[in-house]
DNA sequence: CTGTTAGCGCGTTCAC
DNA sequence: GTGAACGCGCTAACAG
């Protein structure tokens, strides 16, 4: 025979504590303070003999204070979503809020379903790392007064704050570095535009960067990463440029596992031909003579993102991060070695 | 000057259909069928002009219905975890469940406050990937009548299913692979044994099933991957069995990294001296000649995890399911060959 | 400093 | 088939 014991109410605890509603509340809340040191003690006592937690959907309802972040991810599986996510959360937590978490699949479906699902379990703040442009959506919740930051991508006609990358200076870095190790002409390899703003600043940027430089540039779209055409691209980029020494750059770590596939199954040998990723990897440095990457601060990343977040929930209490776009930092491996 | 529109209750909605709360209500509810054809349709169309949809926090606060189900997840940045999360998710969607995730970073403090935040939103349901052995917390649920599914990891005293991988299936498979490709000695890699019950019983396993077939065993905690005693342990392992071919298994995916590492430090050429993991990694075909895995059905393990939870929520309307425990499959690459 | 009184948005009886 | 009234657990006025 189990005790169905229901969970306690704030009732319970005053009725034991002998007190009101009101001054059970007040001692869970933000104003302790104002109750005598007797009748706190005497609360502590009766909510822990009851093991008395507040509700916190009683408590959203009222003040529309869910206490809840919601944050939707393009790509859960992605170990650099998960690293930001990760940052987020701790951030969130910080602050005392938890996080409501939906991954996409990059699917602009699914992401109006969630988006409609956070809606209704009155998340405070949004996170968005969009996988399509769900303007419609996301004015709804501007419209409502709820904060939106946006994460690494863009949203079009979204006025809010870009989290991310100075993708910009991240082309630039990893070019300089391409050339400086004698590279001339490189093939920069991306992911379907369609969904990531992000995907096509970095490829317009290097389209641009690359001939300022002088040097010969090609584009490898990675829709389908398997197969044949995508394998048969790269092996006539490199054939067609075999007089210089050329490179590949990978516009994310999705494309850099991508590609480091393709060139083990052409045999190209890492450095001879250079191969260089943004995002940093657990298994950059194992892959012989290892490759080299740009890394994203994505602890910062994430974390900047809640602060901005917090600073529209609650303007006078928070500044304003001063930055928001950030510097990666260039891991020099083998792979771009000549 | 922008139009703060609150967002629409209920009673708007049914004030814009000419209808009373309750009927709105139904239609939102599980009794749609029971209105009249021209009263759905008139309360569609008023509440799609309003973009209404149904306040979570409210309904759950009536009958208990939050449509939450909580996750404790020990390590969110290892990504067999996230395989699992990912699998766990889709399943609770499908139910009609959200999922609130919380990443424990191993951290048994952090996991108890993660459990109270769980308790506080009311979730209907947890599933535990438990880092430390919070047998009073989870009792709380159980006794409030919250069910629990413990994934991957048991938790002392706690009786609940386990859902995960059959451990000394996969402890034998890999022995028997290592056997038929002429190892004589295994040394077993694994993360602090502590925090996981699945740790310890995968090396339990792997002493009996050695010894029975002969195998000169030995064990490697890795408690600090990175330090020189670790590197050490490992060096004089394979010195002292040079005669014989031997062969290095890792517990798990970090294990399996963390030993990879240490086999470039040392220089030991993979294969000759083999090496094979628990958990397959996106990596594991590309650091040559490729290293030898066993795989976990990850989706099917989360969404049996729901499934088993949806039972014990609703556990009429749905069956428990069959088996709770995989088999892991056997991905051959060179690092076994010698 | 503390208690009293109203709702928050919704589901649920129970009548019509 | 439909609607009125009550209460879920809590916080926000407003007293005292």
């Amino acid at each position: 025979m189990t005790t169905e014991s229901r969970r306690s109410t704030i009732i319970e605890v005053a009725r034991l504590a002998g007190a009101s509603k009101t001054s059970v509340s007040r001692y869970f809340g933000e104003e302790r303070e104002r109750l005598s040191p007797a009748l706190q003690t005497r609360i502590a006592q009766a909510a822990h003999t009851l093991g008395y937690h507040p509700n916190q959907m009683a408590r959203g309802l009222k003040g529309g204070r869910s206490k809840l972040v919601g944050m939707l991810v393009a790509d859960i599986r992605n170990p650099f979503s998960v690293a930001i996510t990760h940052g987020v959360e701790q951030a969130c937590r910080q602050y005392g809020y938890s996080l409501l978490v939906g991954n996409t699949d990059n699917d602009p479906e699914l992401e109006r379903q969630h988006l409609a699902l956070l809606s209704a379990y009155q998340v405070e703040g949004l996170v968005v790392n969009a996988a399509g442009s769900p303007e419609r959506e996301l004015d709804t919740f501007i419209a409502q007064g709820t904060p939106i930051v946006l994460l690494d991508r863009e949203v079009n006609h979204i006025d809010a704050e870009v989290v991310g990358l100075d993708n910009h200076l991240a082309i630039d870095m990893a070019l300089d570095h391409l050339v400086a190790q004698g590279y001339e002409s490189v093939l920069y390899a991306s992911e379907p535009l369609e969904v990531s703003s992000t995907r096509q600043l970095r490829l317009t940027r290097f389209n641009q960067s690359a001939k300022q430089r002088g040097l010969n540039d090609a584009t490898l779209l990675l829709s389908q990463p398997g197969d044949a055409a995508t394998l048969k691209a790269l092996g006539s980029f490199i054939a067609a440029h075999n007089q210089q020494p050329s490179a590949v750059l990978c516009g994310n770590g999705t494309a850099t596992l991508a590609v480091t596939r393709l060139f083990q199954q052409l045999g190209l040998p890492l450095g001879k031909v250079g191969l260089m990723g943004i995002d940093e990897l657990d298994w950059c440095a194992l892959v012989p003579p290892g490759i080299t990457t740009l890394a994203q601060p994505t602890d910062e990343i994430g974390k900047t993102a809640i602060q901005c977040l917090m600073h529209r929930i609650t303007p006078n209490a928070l500044s304003m991060p001063i930055a928001l776009s950030f510097a990666p930092t260039l891991i020099k491996r083998g792979s771009t070695q000549r």
